[in-house]
DNA sequence: GACTGGCACTCGCTACAGTCGAGTGCCAGC
DNA sequence: GCTGGCACTCGACTGTAGCGAGTGCCAGTC
């Protein structure tokens, strides 16, 4: 594990220059574009040992060096420092966001800003419902026996779904039905809400139980279990930059995971808060994924988060620039947020 | 012109043999696999003719021959009838779309669907607003300043809006807002509100003016001037089929393509109404496109249309399958709509 | 002991020649 | 008008050879 200072540099050499020109990178050639004060021979020596220590291999006998996912790891965490962004990325990031006229627009222009700033496939997770608030419950008739349910939540998210009524409801009881819920849900965080809707059941007037019924099952059902997540996706286009060289040749194993929303939601749901999570090839679960990276973080007004977004490409990718970005923009994306 | 009935038969023969085998189809394999009654001398005479007007090409000389756009052209127009499903299509259809919740629910299990039995690119537009009918406009206040407004469409389309008020706007003043923009808009379809909306603002009461004059312009801009049209998309990774051999080798500008909406809502927008479109190749306007067919229709509640649905893929595809697929999606969709 | 220059070796890439065979166009004959 | 036959084309594949980038190792130097 002994790697000196300047063995590290050989990785840092390698990897920026693997990462620039997408070739197997040789003694020779490093010394050449870096001071390493050296000769080629000392940095194959040096090669040899990262070599060996997992950090770097051949494609083939007698080829450059290339990163492995394991380089990239020690590159990530000790070799590279995040790349501030350019005045024109500061300004893009800006212009692109201002304007947006509600959550669905937000969400659209960030993630196909971050797709254009990185040149990667982007990926941005709406506020969790579950770490939502409920701001509001109006129940719409559509008919006697229909009910259009609109949730809205503090972080803008707005949800709706249609409730079939076990019997028709007169309208004087539905304006009671939603003030009966607004007053116990309002202001509740949505993961928390299954005993309050329960109670809510329970305390109603006989006369609305039943509806009562039927409208808490399908509030816990939308808005607890089932699909409560949703995200957006843009620049699936970029995969195919940098040739057919990543991703070994195919493609499809990577756009099959990116239909996949549970998928998606797994990598860049946010584990620990504010933090930037970067996963290098196989270090993601995804088998279709093992070529690929994420960079991901949280975002949300102020300190809190209420959901993710990163970007996912080649694990030859330009992680510092990357992270930068990803950063950025969800630091914008939160103060956004915290305005509304 | 004068093509006749056998030359006719040679060249459905390959556009068959090419769609299935892939491979450019040479005059002897193919009286072996049809039972044409000719020689492969003739064929080839009638193969020449077919190269001279137009419908098939040699991708090199001495390779067998592959159709021409024309050649799928004339094929879809008069060689082909459309395939009948099969009872486990058809059952996968039901059981697909039974149990879909609401419109978002449906419109995403239908793309799935369409993208899961054609094995190409699905793409499914939202129910247009601009043929949809107000069913209920809801104010919510969000803070004194600050309105939601969500409209719900007859399609079961509902589409919000945050409305930033010129100045704070009392409970009760709101309750009159609701019930005046409601009793003027219900039940207009939305391409025709324009002026009803002005008329809004024009007889309300001046203590509402203000207010119901920012209402208006969001109202307009968003349901009818805005990104009204939404649509949903699935199986790209389909794209990748076939190898690299559709699309000459490069995905890219498909991918491209099929990122921009305004794209896609072009070639799946209905145009004539309840017949099936069928793009090939240099048909369609994309220059992005060029290598790739379309194939959509519009579908709706009963003989109404609200949108359009279809499939995309290279010219080298199924056509008959993909459109008895798509009218049957169609159709299924349009009963289930119909049920709302 | 660490670095360096030199050297033999590996091996993928490219070019080139040769062969194979699928497929064609044409023509004479039925 | 169809057919069999035939010469021809040309891409795909194979094998060989040379090139060159890159390596590992070793002996020599500071």
């Amino acid at each position: 594990m002994g790697l000196d200072d300047r063995k590290l540099a050989v990785l840092r050499a390698i990897v920026e220059d693997y990462v620039a020109t997408q070739e197997p990178v040789g003694s020779k050639t490093l010394v050449e574009r870096h001071q390493l004060g050296v000769s080629p021979a000392t940095v194959r020596n040096d090669m040899a040992v990262l070599e060996e220590e997992g950090y770097i291999r051949q494609p083939h006998t007698s080829a450059g060096r290339v990163p492995t996912d394991r380089g990239y790891r020690l590159f990530v965490d000790r070799l590279s420092r995040i790349k501030p962004l350019s005045p024109a990325e500061r300004r893009a990031i800006e212009r692109f966001l201002v304007g947006a006229v509600d959550l669905d627009d937000v969400v659209h222009r960030t993630v196909r800003l971050l797709a254009q700033l990185t040149r990667q496939v982007a990926v941005v997770q709406y506020p969790s419902l579950a770490r939502s608030k409920v701001r509001h419950l109006e129940l719409v008739p559509i008919s006697t026996t229909r009910l259009m349910v609109v949730m809205i939540a503090d972080t803008g998210r707005v949800e709706q779904r249609l409730v079939e009524l076990p019997a028709p409801v007169p309208a004087d009881d539905v304006t009671d039905l939603r003030r009966l819920v607004n007053e116990k849900l309002v202001g509740s965080q949505l993961a928390e809400t299954p005993p309050l809707v329960q109670a809510l059941v329970d305390e109603s007037a006989p006369r609305l139980r039943p509806a009562m019924t039927t409208l808490s099952t399908v509030l816990l059902e939308t808005l607890v279990e089932r699909h409560e997540e949703r995200l957006a996706l843009a620049g699936q286009a970029n995969l195919t930059r940098g040739g057919l060289l990543d991703f070994q040749g195919s493609l499809r194993p990577v756009l099959e995971a990116l239909e996949e929303e549970v998928v998606l939601l797994k990598l860049i749901g946010e584990t620990e808060p504010s933090t930037t999570r970067v996963l290098i090839g196989d270090e993601n679960e995804v088998d279709n994924l093992r070529a690929a990276s994420v960079v991901s973080t949280g975002y949300g007004p102020g300190s809190t988060i209420v959901g993710g977004l990163g970007v996912l490409g080649p694990t030859r990718m330009d992680y510092p620039g990357n992270i930068a970005m990803v950063r950025a923009v969800a630091r914008y994306v939160g103060e956004l947020l915290a305005q509304n």
